[in-house]
DNA sequence: GCATTTTTTAATGCATACATTAAAGAGGAA
DNA sequence: TTCCTCTTTAATGTATGCATTAAAAAATGC
């Protein structure tokens, strides 16, 4: 987890395609939160034997998107409100923290290039109305905020997380409003990060990230989204 | 990692007796780190086969203490002084959330009686002059304060990061001073959390582990104690 | 009928076999 | 010697077989 062990065996070896295509599976909701597999279903979905399966399930269940129950099958983990709640919380800290380290840093306008760009493929989703691409430039925003923090388990860590929330945005975003007020909490991040003020680069991330929570959270009691 | 998912087909299991055994053999440092080990020599070590041996080291893969490099072996992966940066800095945020957490809890006098527990140990063994007990009581006490929090992903990452710190800690453990103020902290701590006051909570454990971290990366420096 | 024991079924955990292929080593040319 | 190529070696990735054993089904007793 903590590193993305490069190397080209990752895509070769059929374990780590078994990871990838089983991640693949249940975020498109092929494979439905809280069903059971078999391993041997699984291996003849995937055209390989039970071994690179039940490896790439033994990774999953360490990642906590899968849970391997003995003769059970291997269930896929729905994400509850309280789940998403955990991990809201956990982005929340870790987030503010490398925004202030990003700040620390004292990075030149070219290292910064990554985060105006998203900004700026954020405002432009919102005036075509498409709501998947402000979604995905969101998120680039708060990888590339992440990856200018420098901590490298931070990263893992919201990789991590980030699997985990994309299901519940997925669910909430033709049902949120509109968001614009976020444009001005990134705009002020990206500024504080400039001139190298750590405090109000974690503290208006904070702030950001906990509006956000409470919105989601909001959401999804509202339309009894109990269950992801 | 998320789940500690309960159920004794974990212990009964060769899988994960060989994730416990590799863990305490590279934490021991029987396997050290850096050194590489093919997943024969491992299997002969633990009189298992290869294929309990090679599942529980994707697991520990995925808890970045090994790294798995085919046909280089299964790498100890060395602790360098900002991997543990990086963990202090994680902890340092995660435990602070978990003590506003505990605070705005409202937990009565029997709930706190763990961390109690763990201030008198400490004290004890302070007295005693035994710094393995110390290191053991603070331990505990960390962990509690992040269960009374009531995250459970929290509690994951605590055990992970616990792990990668716990080699630095040994390591220096004789040679820091003796930890007469940590006692001040955590009273302080305990007293927020039973008064519900989360924000002094938060800050006065956020200041203890920024505080240590210091200490000890200081220590490692000093004593060119670059990898662990 | 319902509860309990026995039998059957089949999914798993593990060992093992084997093809693949990266790394190490040998051999030869410059 | 040094560099390159070819050969050899052996570690891995995967498939498969089998014993174990949990779960399901059937049979028995009440």
């Amino acid at each position: 987890m903590i590193f993305g062990s490069s190397g080209d065996f990752r895509e070769k070896s059929n374990s780590y395609r078994a990871v990838g295509e089983l991640r693949r599976l249940i975020f498109s909701g092929e494979l439905a939160p809280g069903s059971d597999h078999l391993e041997t279903e699984l291996a003849d979905r995937l055209g390989m034997s039970r071994t690179p399966v039940r490896e790439a399930a033994l990774m999953l269940e360490g990642q906590g998107l899968v849970e391997v129950r003995p003769r059970r099958g291997i269930r896929i983990l729905p994400v509850s409100v309280s789940d998403m709640c955990e991990s809201y919380d956990i982005l929340t800290e870790l987030e503010a923290l490398a925004a202030r380290d990003a700040a620390a840093r004292g990075y030149g306008a070219e290292d910064l290039r990554g985060l105006e760009n998203s900004i700026r493929d954020m405002a432009r989703a919102l005036e075509a109305e498409d709501r998947e691409a402000w979604a995905a430039a969101d998120d680039e925003f708060h990888r590339e905020l992440v990856r200018l923090g420098g901590n490298r388990r931070i990263e893992a860590i919201q990789a991590m997380m980030a699997d985990q929330v994309r299901r519940a945005r997925a669910m909430t975003l033709y049902i949120r409003p509109v968001p614009v007020k976020s444009r001005d909490d990134h705009e002020a991040v990206l500024a504080a990060i400039r001139a190298g003020d750590a405090e109000t680069a974690g503290r208006v991330h904070h702030a950001h990230r906990t509006h956000a929570r409470d919105m989601l959270i909001g959401l999804l009691r509202r339309h009894h989204l109990h269950q992801l």
